[in-house]
DNA sequence: AGATTTGGTGAGAAGTTATCACCCGAGCGA
DNA sequence: TCGCTCGGGTGATAACTTCTCACCAAATCT
C-alpha cells in the first residue's frame, strides 16, 4: 500500500491485480476452504480467462504461499496492536481469539493441517517469531512465584530460537504453554468439535487464560 | 472381520475388496495427505480401472467418511486399552501421543482442519463420546483439592453431553482441559510448528501432563 | 515513431471425479 | 445339473481441474 506513486504504472497495475486476485482467493477460501481453491474460478470471476493468472502467480502453490504470508503478517500486526494497548497477556490472547473467529479458514491456513506438498517460505518463520516475541514479552512481564519447572531446565539449553530474548526459562516455558493451550481450545472450537456440547467455548478459553495468568 | 463365514461368498468378497481399498487409501493418505486422495490412483494400484471403485464406495466423500469412522474407532480402542492397563490419566495420554505419532495424517483426519463439504456422520459422535468417557473416568478418579472454578459452575448447567456420567463439575472441566491442552501440544508438533525450535516436544507434552495431574 | 516488454487469449495436454451403457462370469434357485 | 439373474468390471464420455504453449494486441520505453 505504501509509495504507490514512485513505481511505474505497470508495476502499480500489476500490484493491484495481484491484490485483487488475493482478495477473490480469500473470499473463495472463506466459503469453501483452502483445498477447494480454484484458479479457474478466480479468473472467471474476475472476467479474465484461465492462463492469465499465471502472469501474476506461478501456480496454485505460490498463491497459497502468498496468502499464508499475508495471514501471518495480519496476525503479527493485530498481536502487536493488542500488546501496545496494554492489558498484559490478556490483550493478545483475546485478540488472537477475535482474529481466529473473524476468519476460521485463515486460522486453519496458518495453524491447521499442513497442505500436502507445501513448505512454508523462510521469511514467515521470521513473522512467526515476531508473534512469539509478543507472547514472550508479556510472559516475562508477569510475576512468577513458581519454581523453575523441569521443562524449564531443559529449555535453558535449547532456546536459540528465542533469539537473544532476555526472558528467564520459566517465562519461555510459560510462553510455550500459552501458545499451545490457547491453540488447543481455539482449534477444537473452530473445527466444530464442541458442537453438541452446549457449553460456551469463550468461557473455556477465558478459563484457560485465567489459569495461565494466575501462577 | 467377525463372522466372515456366515455371509454369502459374494458379501465376503465385497467386504474384502472394501477393506483392501481402505488399506490403499490409508497408505496414500499417509504419504500425500487426505486432500490428495485419488480414487483413480487407488484403482490403478489395485489392478482395476477407475469406475470399478464406485461399486464399493459412492464417491470420494463416502470413502473419507469410512476412513474417519475407522480412525475414530481405532482411537477409541487404543484409549480403552490404555485405560484398562491402569496408570490413571497418564496411560491414555501417552497412548494418545503414540497413536498420533504413529500416523500424523490419521490424527489430522480426525482433529485437523475440517474438510470443506464434509460433515461427520452421526455415529462418530458416539465414538467420540466413548473416548471422552475414558478421560472423564480418569479425571473423576483423580483427587482434586482445588475449589470449583467459575467455568465449573457454568458447565454444571451445560453438561447434557456428559451423558449421565457421575463426575463432579471440576472433573468435567479438567477432562476438557486435558483434551484441549494435549491436543494443543500435539497438533502444533505434528504440523511442524516446533521445527526450528530445538526443544523436545515430548518433554513439553510431559510437562503439560504433569501440570494436569498435580492439581 | 519504432522496438520491446508485458498482458491476455485460445488451444491443448494430463490429470481428477463421476456416470453411462454394455459384457461376462460367478453364484443362485429350480 | 441347468439356466438365469445379478453383481463386478470395462471403455467411453462429460465436466472439471492445473498448467504450458504459441500467438496477438496494447501499452510502455527509447
Amino acid at each position: 500500500m505504501t509509495d504507490t506513486r514512485t513505481k511505474t504504472p505497470r508495476e502499480r497495475y500489476r500490484a493491484q491485480v495481484r491484490a485483487e486476485i488475493k482478495e477473490h482467493a480469500w473470499e473463495q477460501i472463506a466459503t469453501a476452504g483452502a483445498s477447494a481453491l480454484s484458479l479457474n474460478a478466480i479468473a472467471k470471476r474476475m472476467g479474465m480467462s484461465g492462463p492469465a493468472l499465471y502472469r501474476y502467480f506461478a501456480g496454485r502453490d505460490e498463491l497459497i504461499t502468498e496468502l499464508v504470508r499475508d495471514a501471518y503478517r495480519s496476525l503479527a500486526d493485530t498481536f502487536r496492536a493488542a500488546a501496545g494497548a496494554g492489558a498484559g497477556l490478556a490483550g493478545p490472547a483475546h485478540a488472537l481469539r477475535a482474529w481466529a473467529l473473524d476468519d476460521p479458514h485463515r486460522y486453519f491456513l496458518v495453524f491447521g493441517t499442513p497442505v500436502p506438498g507445501y513448505r512454508a517460505p523462510d521469511d514467515v518463520t521470521g513473522i512467526a517469531a515476531e508473534t512469539m516475541a509478543v507472547i514472550l514479552d508479556a510472559c516475562a512481564a508477569l510475576p512468577s512465584d513458581r519454581p523453575t519447572t523441569s521443562f524449564g531446565t531443559h529449555i535453558e539449553g535449547h532456546r536459540q530460537w528465542a533469539d537473544g530474548h532476555p526472558a528467564p526459562p520459566a517465562a519461555v516455558h510459560r510462553a510455550l504453554t500459552v501458545w499451545t493451550r490457547l491453540h488447543g481450545v481455539l482449534s477444537l472450537e473452530l473445527a466444530g468439535h464442541f458442537t453438541g456440547m452446549e457449553f460456551d467455548p469463550a468461557l473455556l478459553y477465558a478459563a484457560e487464560l485465567d489459569d495461565l495468568l494466575e501462577r
